[in-house]
DNA sequence: CGCAGTTTTGATGGACCTCAAAGACCGTGG
DNA sequence: CCACGGTCTTTGAGGTCCATCAAAACTGCG
């Protein structure tokens, strides 16, 4: 994995132990969005942050799990790697995801953090008591997990239905989206957006090879569907011809 | 999609309008698993049955849907097809399992019953309310999912990463397990199960060609991996040669 | 500057798709 | 019973997209 990759910029936040959950900046999108004041007052009480580093593991798939939780800052992938070391991520986790399952103790995929990431955590088997007694937790886990389910097979059909062209220009309209709704507007001509992933990453996200993704993305520019500031910086020009290469009948709906 | 392709030996049971939830046969492992007597009461009072011919199609990609359910007996598919007319299957519905998403009214996905297929209806509105007021039935939804997540995981790992003989190994071992387990045994050699999916149906599955997918077959054939009776029954003279073209490392881990 | 990591570009080969046709299977009706 | 049509499956020939191997260009950093 690259170490060192810069997947995001990073937001400052200070994150210390004694930060209250009322006061965190995940409180509306985690797991715990949908909890009153008093149960957020005992989740305070069993949680604990800690932060990797670029690169580091967070956890190796077959591992015991006995802490699970959220991402606070920072994005982290989860794969899996066969014996001679094919990847594919099978899931990009970024703040407000959950990292690990409810009574499950053996961790199917590798988790790895791409940027400085920081994670709030709950000692599994505390978490897993606290779910039970408390519906909105588990309301909100089920929610997230159907999300998480339907990007899953929407990106089931792109890794297996798609050629490396509409992969590629797939992969540039969800980051256009996505950069679009943290600003909350919607996708409008001449966006600029920073491309989070190495040209690695962005292999493994949509099944490829480094080099089909680089000659995928010099052939976008030459075409004038993109426009390349610098390997990391790409502006669109139109969001409609980019659309038209992503293979989508309608506008994709795949949501990131 | 294939009229009259069948998929599985239809068990024969019947389901009738009188019928009670206690004595379902998915009782245990639908979504009413974990309900009570009293709660299967409640159940009983608002479902309907619905059976489905061979090929017909139970919902539509877009659809406004009124009705969520389990799928009682028979095998219906989950995919999205492409403008051009390119398939992919994201998800392959047995009993028990879950058709439909409660709190969403639009269906991201085609769902069309593969074999007669019966299923266990609620209005979506009345099962909404009585999912809020009954944790088991929550719970189990949650753990149902979680599961498809991860099975849709390992999916999009054969997708986006395995060659042609691996999906087809891969797809061969899944049904072997898969037949094995249903007489609560462990695979053993010399095995012999039916193929419940037609070569189009294998196709879309794994994201190949029909022609792809029968000459991988021939080739497993020709290579002794396994025997061909005809089309549809395969016979597997060693478990452990299967597995070793499936590309996993250890056991695969894939349960279908 | 020199080094290591990342990205780009080029040349080549192979895995899989596409197009085409023949064979196998199955129910139907003469 | 066999001919017939429809569907499913197999096999063949050829082409293309993408992987592989290789090397150069670029970037950041000590």
């Amino acid at each position: 994995m690259a170490r060192g990759a810069i997947f995001l910029a990073v937001s400052i936040l200070k994150i210390d132990r004694n930060s209250r959950c009322s006061a965190c900046p995940i409180r509306h999108r985690a797991v715990c969005a949908y909890c009153e004041d008093d149960e957020l007052i005992r989740l305070d009480a069993i949680k604990s942050y800690r932060t990797y580093a670029p690169g580091e593991s967070i956890v190796m798939a077959g591992d015991q799990v006995d802490k699970i939780g959220s991402i606070v800052s920072g994005v982290a992938t989860l794969s899996r790697t066969l014996a001679d070391g094919r990847r594919q991520m099978v899931g990009l986790l970024l703040p407000s995801d959950f990292v690990g399952r409810p009574g499950r103790a053996e961790a199917p995929f590798d988790v790895v953090a791409a940027t400085e990431t920081t994670l709030c955590l709950f000692q599994k088997d505390q978490f897993d008591k606290m779910i039970k007694a408390t519906p909105p937790l588990e309301r909100r886990l089920l929610d997230m997990t159907l999300d998480e389910l339907d990007s899953a097979r929407e990106w089931m059909l792109l890794l297996g239905r798609k050629t490396a062209r509409e992969k590629i220009a797939s992969l540039l309209a969800i980051m256009v989206r996505r950069d679009a709704a943290l600003n909350k507007e919607t996708p409008r001509d001449g966006m600029r957006f920073v491309l989070p992933l190495t040209r690695e990453a962005m292999a493994d996200y949509l099944g490829l090879t480094i080099e089909t993704v680089s000659r995928q993305i010099s052939a976008l520019k030459k075409e004038g569907v993109i426009i390349l500031e610098d390997a990391r910086h790409i502006r669109v020009p139109d969001f409609v011809k980019l659309l038209d290469q992503a293979g989508d009948d309608a506008d994709g709906g795949f949501i990131a």
